[in-house]
DNA sequence: AATTCTTACTAAATCGTTTTAGTTTTTTCT
DNA sequence: AGAAAAAACTAAAACGATTTAGTAAGAATT
């Protein structure tokens, strides 16, 4: 490998400015008055020598690295993986590389892993948060560093945020089961407690069973912390049965715990939907070809990335935003599938 | 957000040379002689004014900048986000990010990402390549880039690779087969025809079926690209069903294949495994539960992930590896389901 | 008492860009 | 012809670290 060729190089060989080669690197010939033959020898030059810009060097002196920074909680759950993709292409397109970030839904992981993006001082960030308040974020803001927040929000907060309608996403599962005829019905969902995209699904599913007068018993709506998941299914699903008091329904809030339940209730023997019917949030394509197929809440993943990256792109570029794009959310699709169909 | 402390400010706020300053912030001090007192002085400072080096600086003036980039042909492909996960837990781990990229297939997407990345000055690079020769390879081993070909490899390249032993993974799948009383047996793969981790597992496969004096007629030998696999899959299993001549059973060489097939056959309704068995390569947790569950060969993703970020670690720290270690093969399982069962 | 050796430190160069604040030369205007 | 304006370029500073090649002061050696 020759030496790497530097700008210094390419202003020597044509007994030039350095100031100049930069200039014309830029495309900021014209606005300086560089003549448009100078232009072109040093073009021509550049290409000669086959001149690399040292990324590094202009990020130092720029204060910026073409990467933005991407932070979920597992970057192998399939919903996150697919947003990563998405995000990824977008990015790609557009001269940025991203970093991604697991967060394992720790406060305090999440904490380091922005500080470390910060001090590699990275363009800009797009969040899954776990934080249960919006504190950081709003540090975030006043420090000025461009930041998106996508799936989990807060109330009133001042960070972009673009996420889906989750309440509305659990009111139609709610509509659809008892439309079905289901009264007794269980939920699932993930510790910690804060997190709104859960609580969103939730409420919005009791309150469309409460419009007809069916609720779900304390015992019955359960969360567990993300790594005891498994367990924890398998340990309900094993006390329902066994009491002979399973529910007519479960409704599971995100697809780790949808699989976690088709996963036990399969080993239990306990037959889909004849003895209990699965509607759960987030689809994923093996949902369609399970046995029974499981009808979900699904999310557009496609849609909340462009958004995301959309609104990224433009803080970092410092362009307008007006406030109503600042919170954005977008609409849920049900897809009814064998899983909950009463025979 | 207060203007950011520079190793300047610590210098002067302490009248010594900012020589000093970063000799003790890299742990240089005892080995230029820097007294004691006069460290922890520094020390305290740097605590006290909350200095954080510029990483961008450092990276510049060190051309490290601690990120290793990861190449995938797909990062929402199930195999490769656990991949992900774990690198970038190892890499968390010793203080590097990572920078994920998905090719697409595509040589001409990965010739340009590593380009970039090395443009970057990344300090390593992860890949499961896409290249049909070792070429590009061989000019990053000259060009002295660390690096390790996980997954796919050539044969005699120079990089340094950690793969599993495909040839004996199509073996396993081709004798549990032949055991289960399968002979007419069709195989799908992905194009393009140099993957040689494709080509490794079928000739295994061929290899163990041809022993037992059976083998697989040309056109149930069926490779798609990447993007057509749920079309061409579809149109070969119609074609197949239409025509009488259903093979008893499928190997699918990965697992995206698997889930294409699965979800096709249900929509014909063909059963499995009674009238077509399944044996998949690559596990997925949901193929534990699918109705039926599949038969898989499985890989040990968390093992890749370690022997490769280790092997790459030690590149970029320049430690010696043994001629043994520069490719390492690592064993498959079995894991036999339902979907191949005969009845 | 002059020389060498240590100890404890520092000045300045360096990495490769971008940018500020000019300078020089030529053209235009009155 | 002299002043002002325009055109075409450049020197040097700046970004924030690391590193090379020292220096100054005192201790030890001869």
């Amino acid at each position: 490998m020759g030496k790497k060729v530097s700008i210094d190089d390419i202003a020597k060989s044509l007994g030039v400015s350095k100031t100049l080669v930069s200039l014309v690197l830029n495309d900021k010939g014209d606005k300086h008055g560089i003549s448009p033959e100078t232009q072109k020898r040093v073009k021509a030059k550049i290409k000669e020598l086959n001149y690399q810009p040292n990324v590094l060097a202009r990020g130092f002196r720029m204060g910026k690295t073409n990467t933005i920074g991407l932070l979920v909680s597992d970057i192998s759950n399939r919903f996150y993986s697919r947003i990563a993709r998405s995000i990824e292409d977008l990015a790609w397109n557009h001269g940025y590389t991203v970093v991604i970030c697991s967060t394992d839904e720790d406060i305090n992981k999440e904490n380091e892993q922005i500080r470390l993006l910060r001090d590699r001082k990275l363009d800009g960030l797009i969040i899954s948060t776990s934080q249960d308040t919006s504190e950081l974020f709003d540090k975030l803001v006043e420090a000025g560093l461009p930041h998106v927040l996508i799936d989990r929000t807060f109330e009133g907060m001042r960070s972009l945020n673009v996420s889906v309608d989750n309440f509305a996403g659990g009111r139609m599962a709610a509509r659809h089961l008892l439309h079905q005829g289901y009264r007794k019905i269980a939920v699932f969902g993930i510790t910690p407690d804060h997190i709104s995209t859960i609580n969103d699904r939730i409420n919005g599913f009791l309150s469309a069973l409460a419009e007809e007068g069916v609720s779900v018993p304390p015992h019955w709506l359960i969360k567990t912390p993300f790594a005891e998941m498994d367990k924890t299914i398998k340990e309900k699903l094993q006390q329902f049965y066994q009491a002979g008091s399973m529910p007519e329904a479960i409704f599971t809030l995100n697809n780790n715990l949808t699989s976690a339940c088709m996963l036990n209730l399969r080993k239990l023997s306990i037959e889909i939907p004849r003895q209990v019917a699965i509607m759960g949030f987030d689809d994923v394509s093996f949902f369609s070809f399970t046995r029974p197929s499981i009808s979900v809440i699904a999310q557009p993943i496609e849609r909340i990335s462009e958004v995301a990256f959309d609104l990224l792109l433009r803080q970092i570029e410092g362009s307008k935003i007006s406030e109503k794009e600042k919170s954005v959310k977008l609409p849920v699709d049900i897809i009814i599938r064998e899983s909950t169909i009463k025979s």
